[in-house]
DNA sequence: AACGACAGAACGATCGCTCGGTAAAAATGC
DNA sequence: GCATTTTTACCGAGCGATCGTTCTGTCGTT
């Protein structure tokens, strides 16, 4: 967890305003690319001075750190949403998994192509985080899928294979959502790839429904 | 197509330099970032002055704008190479386009990776030609799949969705190559791909493994 | 009076890009 | 075929703009 400057010492306002900056940045990033949003035009549309901004910051990448770190802490509270609800079968597990993961990142669609587009703009350590958050929902997912092989419930033939492809599967949602959106809503796209997971896994004979929910 | 100012008239010699100029950003780009590439580093890199770059380009942006079109061509070859290979069963069509894709996707990983994260620094029309050529892409696997299903050899709920799956899984290798080379090479990756999608297709009760060439 | 949040002018660095110059090659004249 | 002019590929110093960042000053609160 590296240190970020602030001239600030009240913890609090620190954290307020860092959340309004990680939130505008994404926002403007997206909409223009990093090295075209320049710290005016983000202290600007803040409502501050550049001098303003870098009492909360030590440094343009720091904004860079502050938001990857923000995403970890999402990555950390969608895993501790999946633990909470494992409480039927591993198929409803999983399949309310995949629900949770696949709106959180409708949800943070923004933040998801953010993420894309600055990866190699990454310093290596900063790189290594996110690299870890997505290897650790894979990991989860693994976990699922292993264990519902195991109880019988599922058949698959490469279990770390399947987990990859449901983050692939999500990624793709923040991606190539400007060619996903015209066919499908956040809901029948869960339900249409939750219905394929479940065929693979379970052998049904035809495609399946299942409603996710 | 857009005009990409130079002050030669020599064709070949400007299809010659672009081409290097081409394969040299996508290295240098990958490698730091669009922003912290500077004309001058790619100037020296190619051994040449800044002088001499601009001398077949206008500016740094028609890079991108050169590149984005070098991957159009990549996109026209491939789907040439996929319809060349229809003389078989669909399976065998569609597990050899699967095979075409991802070993190109792997030859220019670079490239793949490049693109993504430039899309947000691209201009609203290079972007589109990004779009069209996924969508090109989508819209091959799509009719194949359809026709497979027409025939009776596939059974498929949703060919749209599994096309653009298999654009995920593709694109998946490009982004998340750091994790998948560490337990797949590309040609194990594109058999497990490959049999999870036919036992979907086909419904063998078993995952099944399809010799993908 | 002291402090902290913020403003905004200013600085140094670097960027994309231009432009006058050079040396070699091609075209031209005789 | 030689001399001269023109063209062309390329160089690299330099320009203007913009960038990230700093620093001094202001104003309201304590």
């Amino acid at each position: 967890m590296r240190k970020v400057r602030t001239f600030s010492s009240d913890i609090d306002l620190v954290k307020e305003r860092r959340s309004h900056i990680v939130k505008t940045a994404v926002e403007l990033i997206v909409k223009k690319g990093y090295n075209h949003t320049s710290t005016r035009e983000l202290a600007a549309a803040l409502g501050m001075s550049t001098g303003g901004l870098y009492h909360y910051i030590g440094s343009k990448d720091d904004i860079l750190y502050l938001i990857i770190n923000f995403t970890s802490d999402l990555t950390q509270s969608l895993l501790d949403n999946c633990t909470k609800c494992n409480n039927g079968s591993i198929t409803q597990h999983f399949t309310e998994c995949i629900r949770l993961y696949l709106t959180g990142v409708e949800q943070y669609r923004d933040l998801h192509n953010f993420i894309n587009h600055v990866m190699l703009s990454l310093s290596v350590n900063d790189r290594r985080i996110v690299y870890e958050n997505e290897s650790r929902i894979v990991a989860y997912l693994e976990k699922v899928l292993t264990e519902g092989v195991k109880k019988g419930e599922f058949r698959a033939h490469d279990c770390k294979c399947l987990a990859h492809n449901v983050v692939a599967i999500a990624n793709a949602w923040a991606n190539r959502g400007w060619y996903l959106k015209r066919y499908y809503t956040i809901d029948s796209y869960i339900k249409e790839q939750t219905g394929a997971l479940l065929t693979l896994l379970t052998g049904a004979s035809d495609p399946v429904h299942v409603t996710a929910r």
